[in-house]
DNA sequence: CAGCATCCTAGCAGATACTG
DNA sequence: CAGTATCTGCTAGGATGCTG
């Protein structure tokens, strides 16, 4: 069993149709995570690259997400034993199947900015 | 312009490929939210049905969680002016064109699970 | 370069009691 | 039946500083 979360709407009582949905947003659903699985989905990067790419994020953030997409076995971290330090991050298999799941969400989040917010600028992302 | 959440990674700086699925995690990300869905994508219920069909749901977050997916325009409220008060919750339109992405959640979250606990029961919702 | 350790706080969410 | 109102605790997440 996975490390039960408060905020996390699954449990034993709840082995229903909504067990699925709240795993998936266990695993995606952090603060960064979106932004970071984008980027990954795309391309294997280094930490500084992450780092860099999504702005405003801060140290502890950026690598306590990696480290709860490490344990969820989505992102696969790879050191290499040089000076200075070189650290790469890539989705795994698992981590790739999600996405189908990413492109729906993306899609639908997308269409619903512009049903509440019609004058929004319309951006529709390649998965 | 939606309300800006501190917890929502969307913002004009981050108008990326991540935003759509910051949006859609806005709209069914809070705790109880899947819960209610996935009941109200199967058919029209009143508060209390909701209230008992959800095991451990207090007053307070069911009311809220409505209050919010009805202010994202994927619920309808409908008031019955009669004693005992009648109040019925269903989906709209864009609610429903939630199902898809609901699906992919949900189908992701289950073999997710048989990945990481492959002991865990697997349960399949039909959507 | 790629991180860890600490401290701190806003707001999500639980519990409980009350009402048209 | 279908909600409010109030209090309170918890923890995700931010800021800052330090290190192999």
């Amino acid at each position: 069993m996975r490390k039960e979360s408060s905020t996390n709407a699954f449990n034993e009582k709840q082995i229903n149709d909504s067990c699925g949905m709240a795993y998936s947003l266990s695993v995606l659903g952090g603060r960064w995570k979106p932004a970071i699985l984008c980027r990954l989905m795309h391309q294997t990067m280094r930490y500084s690259d992450l780092k860099n790419s999504i702005d405003q994020i801060s140290e502890r953030m950026l690598v306590s997400q990696l480290r709860e997409l490490e344990a969820d076995l989505v992102v696969k971290r790879t050191v290499y034993p040089v000076v200075p330090p070189r650290v790469e991050y890539e989705l795994t298999e698992l981590g790739l199947s999600m996405r189908p799941m990413l492109k729906a969400m993306s899609d639908w989040g997308n269409m619903h900015r512009s049903k509440v917010n019609p004058e929004a600028d319309v951006v529709v992302s390649e998965f």
